[in-house]
DNA sequence: CCCTGTCAAGAATCA
DNA sequence: TGATTCTTGACAGGG
């Protein structure tokens, strides 16, 4: 079992997701921004390392624009050498990365503008996972879409689209219950229908499911994943806010949820994203509870036990703090 | 320096 | 039809 969390990490001063706006789009923006991306993204893996976190959710945004027309240079050509550094630093140490296009990406959309740049999205993201050089168990994980008062009908649009993926995409897609529209059921109908994999969230089933209890609902979601081809399933975790509207994740790590979540596991291995708030700080304390436990898998030597390394506050921090 | 409106992209809900 | 929410940070312009 390996514990992770997305995209940011609190305690480093860095960011893997520098930007800009799209009407200050410039050559020179884009090949800073993704140098500094790249330069964060391994700092990051490093610090994971170090700390026995091994899954990690790299953020959409390491090349700005990376599937706007707008961006017409080569970047998968001028960065091929760190993008393929990267690839080495995981497989020399276990690690296992995703992606986790955004809303925007809707493969079952009626509007076939909107598919052709999902498709092209997740194009742009596989291709990060391809010029890294990792296998078909880095995943890109996405939503079924939108209901469009038809939901059959949306089923049947994204069994359809998911059909005409480029190869090297299908390959990556898993499609994640969600808590509003639709629910593990659902997901495993689409995997009757096309065979992807099942990333399951334990909060979203619990905010919307069709009654199958939660060990049940686990083992349902790792049927889907072939253990070779795809890796030992994914999923997210997460736990209600107490107090908060429903849906909303908990700012912290609940020591006790996660313990009893993990009653429920029965041998059955995942990969484990937290999505909680205060990300690295919950993973860590995540891998302290495996270990605990003796669940702790994939890092074959830890060292110390994790320690929270003192913040390196940003700029801005500074600036109000000092006055 | 600081504050704040806004940002490529979708969809559902509610007024 | 339009504003709001999901979810979130940070860019960028103005004070």
């Amino acid at each position: 079992m390996r514990i992770g969390y997305p995209c940011v990490n609190e305690a480093m001063d860095c960011s893997s997701g520098n930007t800009f706006r799209l009407a200050s789009y410039s050559e020179e923006r884009l090949i800073a921004a993704v140098t500094a991306n790249l330069a964060c993204l391994r700092r990051m893996l490093e610090w994971n390392v170090a700390q026995g976190l091994l899954f990690f959710r790299i953020g959409s945004s390491i090349v700005p624009f990376g599937s706007h027309p707008i961006n017409t240079y080569s970047w998968q050509t001028h960065f091929a050498a760190d993008f393929r550094a990267i690839g080495d630093y995981i497989k020399a140490n276990n690690l296992r990365v995703s992606f986790h296009p955004d809303q925007f990406v809707v493969l079952n959309s009626p509007s076939p503008d909107i598919v052709q740049r999902s498709i092209q999205e997740l194009v742009y993201q596989g291709s990060m996972l391809d010029l890294m050089g990792l296998d078909g168990t880095a995943k890109l994980q996405i939503h079924v879409g939108g209901l469009y008062g038809e939901r059959e009908q949306a089923m049947i649009r994204f069994a359809q689209v998911h059909a005409t993926l480029p190869e090297a995409v299908k390959a990556r897609v898993v499609v994640e219950n969600d808590d509003r529209l639709y629910p593990l059921r659902d997901c495993l109908e689409l995997h009757q229908l096309t065979g992807v994999p099942i990333l399951f969230d334990n909060f979203h089933h619990e905010c919307l499911n069709h009654g199958e209890p939660m060990a049940e609902a686990l083992r349902l979601a790792a049927a889907t994943w072939h253990p070779t081809a795809d890796g030992v399933p994914m999923m997210d975790y997460s736990s209600q806010a107490l107090g908060e509207r429903k849906g909303k994740h908990t700012d912290d790590l609940v020591d006790e949820r996660f313990r009893e979540f993990l009653t429920h596991l029965h041998g059955h291995d995942f990969d484990v994203m937290l999505e909680i708030k205060n990300k690295e700080a919950s993973a860590l304390r995540a891998v302290a509870i495996l270990r605990e436990l003796g669940l702790s898998a994939a890092a074959p030597d830890i060292p110390s036990p994790p320690l929270t390394l003192p913040a390196v506050p940003k700029a801005r921090r500074v600036a109000k703090a000092v006055g």
